[in-house]
DNA sequence: CTAATTTGACCGGT
DNA sequence: ACCGGTCAAATTAG
């Protein structure tokens, strides 16, 4: 348990140590001034993409879901690692198409899957979800039963050309309408940095690499191996770094998972997180399944739905307030339209770009 | 023009 | 058969 951890380890510290520092530096230039607006962009810029990598290294994987699996049941359409697009036919011909792709891969089982529970701010001047910089794209809206809003699906975009199999589903809550259920399933194998990730590498005369492109190639080469395992302590410290408060809730079954989800714009005043299922590797060679290092510090005993309220102290209100929320209702221009929600979250599960330290790289 | 959304049908598990 | 999830043609947006 200590063999690549130390390497791990190290960089996180680092990283940690790094945006701290990046957030005092953030602290003196709001206290003054003359501060350009760049100055403090750059700033945040450089603290989000701190906190991003060492939650990356955190590699935010619970184990051992609960002994009761709920329903799982979630069927992978294909998705094989090549080929083209399938064109499949559809309602009119229906005889052709029996075996073809069809089954292509069964084995994927249940996706890792979590919900957040997002509840916006209307108060605040642009309240709604937030984008995390992830390019999701709908594929569908259905009608939930016993649901008054129907449910959203969104895939990432790039699923086709990456095959990137994160999706996500976005639902409102009944009554209150800045209550929204994000429920995320699988993991981002794309290179996801679009919206503001941009680390324009400050001083850095050595090579003018791509940070943020990350290669496909590259990605599926990652070996599942190299984030996970970090001594108690370290998390603890991580934790009460992050200054987070857990608070258990109630709600039937559900595990907990550690995310520290600090520092959402302003709208979103609190954030639920609620891991629905977990599933192990099955064969391991799907994704970036790493995952697996027991949280030792959250009470197994309480299992619920847990709060990750970010304390008001200074830390608050990072990234950009995008909002793609639209809560009205045409005219009448086809049958049955609903609001859409489109809410994003910053954090996924684990995800290991390229090592490519934006600033203060170093290397071994 | 391309790309994203809309929307009804289809599919598979329960 | 029902219900939730997905596909893809049609439509709309950029």
């Amino acid at each position: 348990m200590d063999n690549m951890g130390d390497w791990e380890q190290k960089n996180l510290i680092n990283e940690l140590a790094q945006g701290l520092e990046l957030a005092r530096q953030l602290q003196i230039h709001l206290n003054v001034p003359s501060s350009s607006h760049e100055a403090r962009e750059f700033l945040v810029e450089k603290i989000l993409s701190s906190y991003e990598k060492a939650l990356s290294m955190l590699n935010l994987s619970s184990s051992v879901s609960e002994p009761q699996v709920i329903g799982g049941a979630i069927r992978m359409s294909e998705s094989p690692p090549s080929l083209t697009g399938s064109p499949r036919s559809e309602d009119s011909d229906r005889e052709l198409k029996d075996q073809e792709q069809r089954d292509a891969s069964r084995k994927r089982k249940t996706l890792p899957r979590w919900t957040r529970q997002v509840r916006v701010n209307p108060g605040v001047g642009l309240e709604g979800p937030l984008d995390d910089g992830f390019s999701w794209r709908k594929y569908g809206q259905k009608d939930i039963l016993g649901a008054k809003y129907p449910r959203g699906y969104y895939r990432c975009t790039h699923r086709n050309v990456q095959g990137c199999l994160a999706t996500k589903q976005v639902q409102r809550s009944d009554e209150d309408p800045n209550v929204f259920e994000i429920t995320y399933r699988g993991r981002h194998t794309c290179a996801q940095a679009s919206a503001t990730h941009t680390v324009p590498a400050p001083a850095s005369p050595e090579k003018h690499e791509p940070i943020n492109s990350v290669n496909p190639a590259q990605l599926q080469s990652l070996q599942p191996q190299q984030t996970q395992q970090l001594s108690q302590e370290m998390l603890l410290n991580f934790r009460e770094a992050l200054k987070v408060q857990t608070e258990n809730l109630d709600t039937a079954h559900h595990y907990q998972q550690p995310f520290p989800s600090f520092g959402f714009p302003a709208a979103a005043s609190t954030s639920n997180v609620k891991v629905e299922n977990q599933v192990f590797p099955d064969s391991l060679i799907d994704n970036n399944f790493v995952g697996s290092f027991s949280p030792s510090f959250m009470s197994p005993a309480t299992s619920g739905t847990n709060y990750f309220t970010v304390s008001p102290t200074g830390v608050n209100s990072f990234g950009s307030v995008h909002q793609n929320l639209q809560t009205s209702e045409p005219p009448a221009t086809s049958t049955k339209n609903s609001p859409t929600a489109a809410l994003d979250f910053p954090f996924d599960q684990d995800f290991d770009p390229n090592f490519t330290f934006g600033s203060s790289g170093f290397f071994p």
